[in-house]
DNA sequence: CGGAACATTGAGAGGGATCAATGGACGTGG
DNA sequence: CCACGTCCATTGATCCCTCTCAATGTTCCG
């Protein structure tokens, strides 16, 4: 029924310009065609991968959305991270050679698989690609300030304020609106995220609509006053 | 007066089992050598980089101890991590060419320099440099993974038996005692880690040792109850 | 010895959590 | 097409953990 893995080539994929192989030359390109030489679907609800499972691959989200989260061993749950088209998943599996996170997906979904050895293999041979492999873990690590600078020192509004605002930018990047879009999470998954709890992630929401900043209808998003979202992550104290 | 620089090699260093070196072999560490030529000293509050300088070198803790920290357009920041001896600071320099966070000696210290450019043309030559280099950003990404969960899901009882923990067994890994330990940072940087005002850091440390788990003077701090502690952070609801 | 930086402790306020009830959306099957 | 159940979202009332404001104490160092 479906297919376990399909061809692919990085260098006709209409996603080279967001997704890894960003900045290859065009020989470079086929070679990473080499290695990044299946798909994989994963349907709505499904994990791509799960904690203490053997890594061995990276993964590129050619389609659909992700959230990666970490479990404690007394079962709460914290979401670290919501991916989305060209966005690279798997990272956490390098030191130990096994995942420590979850990355489930929040709608069907395809992903590239990329084996890590043959990236390292090839990241030997172009400089370009090293650096760009290097530069996508770097990235990850800087993404992780921010969420720690959200999570240790912004109040809820804030804190939604910086999560609404960050996914536009990113759908924006990727062609979508800048002022409207549609979650793919829950509300409590949302909360997971913040630090807060699914109850005041939706007062928030009520509250940002009160203040005619956005609009809500369920899943769906209107960003009204982007400029009074930027206020509200630059100025806590708005006395 | 304070030398700039000092030679110096990865090869006879007593952290190369800690440090980038780990896992090398011995002629390997000889060109690791190469590259690692320079250290460089911080006195205590002095910055070994900030936010919006230009990267070019990841630096080693050779001695004393580190704080990273971001910090927001309006002033506020947030302490992202301590770094001990052998560990790695500057990754998040790597994705922009520009640090994103400021690096602060808590003591003074000495740091090797180890020039970015160079790490990457050796670890194209060796496999096992190159898959160093990736764990320790993976490492870091798994770090920051904790810290999330930390701040998103824990009460300030599990974050700061937590913080102790993780504090002395990284000790521990470098030869220091199990159950003593002399903090390196107020309470303040111990509060804005852990998404705390430092107020509240101290009445933790109080209840602590009202219960006979710990034993703190000033900056000093015998963990008494290690089994307490760790029952703290992986039972949330003790009724 | 005196001052600055850091830590402790108390009292009171507030933001978000918790508990609880209601309502809406969606899919499935009759 | 409607009925039903499930999942998700909203909203209210109350509680409590942490913050805030404030005073005092301690250590360290010039």
């Amino acid at each position: 029924m479906d297919l376990p893995s399909i061809k692919v080539a990085c260098s006709s994929c209409n996603l080279r310009e967001l997704c890894l192989p960003m900045g290859l030359k065009a020989d470079e390109m086929q070679k990473l065609d080499t290695i990044v030489s299946n798909r994989k679907r994963i349907k709505r609800g499904e994990a791509l991968f799960s904690a203490g499972e053997r890594f061995s691959s990276l993964f590129a989200v050619r389609s659909g959305f992700f959230k990666t989260r970490v479990t404690t061993p007394d079962g709460r749950d914290q979401v670290t991270g919501f991916q989305m088209t060209g966005e690279i998943i798997g990272l956490d599996g390098i030191v130990t050679d096994q995942h420590t996170c979850d990355a489930v997906a929040l709608e069907d979904a395809e992903v590239c698989i990329m084996p890590f050895a043959k990236l390292e293999a090839l990241s030997r041979e172009f400089t370009s690609l090293q650096h760009h492999v290097h530069k996508i873990m770097s990235r990850e690590i800087v993404r992780d300030q921010g969420v720690m600078m959200m999570l240790g020192s912004m109040r809820a509004e804030e804190r939604l304020a910086a999560f609404l605002l960050n996914l536009v930018q990113r759908l924006h990047a990727r062609g979508f609106s800048q002022s409207e879009l549609v979650l793919r999470m829950t509300r409590e998954e949302i909360g997971s995220y913040l630090g807060l709890k699914l109850e005041t992630v939706s007062r928030t929401f009520s509250k940002f609509v009160d203040d005619g900043i956005i609009e809500v209808k369920q899943r769906y998003v209107m960003i009204k006053d982007n400029e009074a979202l930027k206020a509200i992550v630059n100025l806590p104290n708005c006395d």
